[in-house]
DNA sequence: AACACTTATGCAAGCGGTTGCATAGTAGTT
DNA sequence: AACTACTATGCAACCGCTTGCATAAGTGTT
């Protein structure tokens, strides 16, 4: 049987409001009696109960993360950093209450409700935002807290923070075409994404400033996983006219693109050669997951500090739980290309 | 303002309890009463507060699962799939309680402290479990409820559901030495990881039964990242006398070993000669994540049905919480050998 | 010495449910 | 018609903690 502020109040002769105030470390409880709490706290192991405190309280102290998978097999090393990063901050503060669901289904708009309405957790994190997003026009309806990573178009001002994909894609696109690639393919994410929007604005703006024409026929979408990275890769790839580079929208697909590549036994990244050859094809992809530096060739891709990403989404999340103004309610992070050698840019060793 | 039994009942003109009953599907309610009260809920969109349900029924309806990472920058796909897994059968019954915590730190027998004697959860989830495991110890000791994914030494009995590594990796190393591999190395995980010794015991029983010897050389622990994968491959592969063959106790690491070894200019898998050639490099890995399918060449590897595996562990749990006896305390799953070309056992296409 | 003022503590209500027990009302039995 | 048995409902305690208000004791002032 666990302690509670009874048992330590029974054996000091003292009731439980002066108990709980000696150990919330209020002010109006003598030194002399503040110590013997604490002290007979710490003997007995006392540990609050925090379904007693919450319901008091009327806060739960936790954290909402509903992951939104596609389909069962999910297994995107993305979401284990950002969870990290989340789980980072938490801490021992906030309680972490996560969930996954498929995306734009009515499970996933039962397992909203179920968090909001059951004032399960305080304040929700939405990742993978979407253009029209039930979810945070649910929440913003509701008037519930919540931080989103990625923007969306959804009427209403809400907190979020994200990373600048036009930005990101648009310097990708570029560094490709400095390298003399121009026949240029591109694997979007899932249409609906908000930030696939905003990466294939970075692509056509780049293509438009080089005086490039995108061709809509290397313009497909994928839904984030290797497999389709692959197969998209290998029906570019093994067209009368392929691309001279193929940029994924994330890494996992970048992966999949490069293991297509070769196994039709193309060079990823340069060959021999000084020029570009029709037997190498530059990869890029978006995320710079830990596997990127790691494969073979070591992947060029924009980073985006998912680890980072889910701290700062999380202390923005904790900050308006805890009713404090935040400074920036908008924030958009530049993300950074990282040159190694799947876009063909240095030779490999 | 959220509904509450109250507001219901002020409105019907019933007390408080005569709603819960009726809500929670007594006997005791009359047919018409029960009706209004269904109807009145329905339409003011009642929905329970967990909080002080828990606090009354003395439970919590959540679950703790905390996942061990090494350092910050932790990207597993291994454990989001098992997340999902759990998720899945967690579903809308029970919360999901997640922390990430490094292993065998004090901040994990923290964590542990936490999710226990604060009672947020009714039972815990224990992975990756370690031959003298502190949080087993703990657990069994506060007699707390757990089910874990894997063996441990520590003294007592608990459930678990474990995989036969020793299998799997005998398995594999008879597929490698059929093939005509004799110098095999290992690349084994932690030391202190029970399921390292597991299949490290595979892999002397493979070889002894083979007549092969072990070269103590050829063993090494990684960190289960790619990276330790790619360096400790790499090693191998640059020595005078390299091995012919290269298992990795998870794909991650199997990953990094093939990009190491195409690093360095070798064939992964079969090259062109019928025999195994100097020049190529046969390489397995332990778990097949989805990545594993689409890496070139596709990876041979253990395959351990990561999602239903957290089903099951989850579903082990909720008996275990609900009461209900468990036949099977303590399951062993044998996982099977996926052979793909990384092994050379086909060439690449 | 009487007063006001501070300080330390206790009482009790309340958070939103659940449930044992009491009771009023109804139906059934003889 | 009187008694029993059952049904439907309400009362109130309780889960463990927090906190406003009251009160008792202690301190200082004139």
């Amino acid at each position: 049987m666990p302690v509670t502020l009874q048992d330590i109040g029974t054996r000091l002769g003292v009731s439980v409001a002066t108990v709980s105030r000696a150990l919330a470390g209020y002010s109006g409880v003598a030194p002399a009696t503040r110590q013997r709490v604490l002290q007979a706290a710490r003997e007995m192991g006392y540990q609050p109960n925090v379904t007693a405190r919450r319901l008091q309280k009327q806060r739960t102290d936790a954290i909402g993360f509903i992951i939104p998978t596609h389909g069962p097999r999910f297994s995107d090393p993305y979401f284990s950093e950002l969870l990290a990063g989340i789980g980072s901050v938490a801490g021992q503060d906030y309680d972490l209450l996560v969930s996954t669901c498929s995306p734009d289904t009515p499970d996933e708009a039962q397992a909203y409700e179920g968090f909001v309405r059951g004032r399960r957790v305080d304040g929700m994190l939405v990742v993978r935002t979407r253009e029209h997003d039930a979810r945070i026009a649910y929440l913003l309806e509701r008037d519930f807290l919540f931080v989103a990573f990625g923007r969306s178009r959804v009427e209403g001002d809400f907190c979020y923070l994200d990373v600048d994909g036009t930005a990101g894609i648009r310097e990708a696109t570029h560094h490709l075409i400095n390298l003399g690639r121009r026949r240029i393919a591109i694997i979007l994410p899932p249409g609906n994404l908000m930030f696939t929007h905003y990466r294939r604005l970075g692509f056509e703006e780049a293509m438009a400033e080089a005086g490039l024409p995108i061709e809509q026929t290397l313009v497909e979408h994928g839904d984030l996983t290797e497999r389709s990275g692959h197969e998209i890769g290998r029906a570019f790839l093994t067209r009368d006219d392929p691309p001279s580079a193929i940029i994924a929208c994330n890494d996992l697909m970048a992966l999949g693109v490069i293991s297509a590549a070769q196994g039709l036994g193309l060079t990823v990244g340069r060959d021999g050669s000084a020029e570009p050859s029709p037997r190498s094809v530059a990869v890029v992809g978006f995320d710079d997951v830990s596997l990127a530096a790691h494969s073979h060739p070591p992947l060029t891709t924009v980073r985006q500090p998912i680890y980072e990403i889910g701290q700062r989404v999380c202390r923005m999340l904790i900050r308006l739980i805890e009713g404090e103004t935040l400074e920036e309610r908008h924030v958009i992070l530049t993300p950074q290309l990282i040159v190694r050698e799947s876009c063909g840019a240095k030779a490999s060793p």
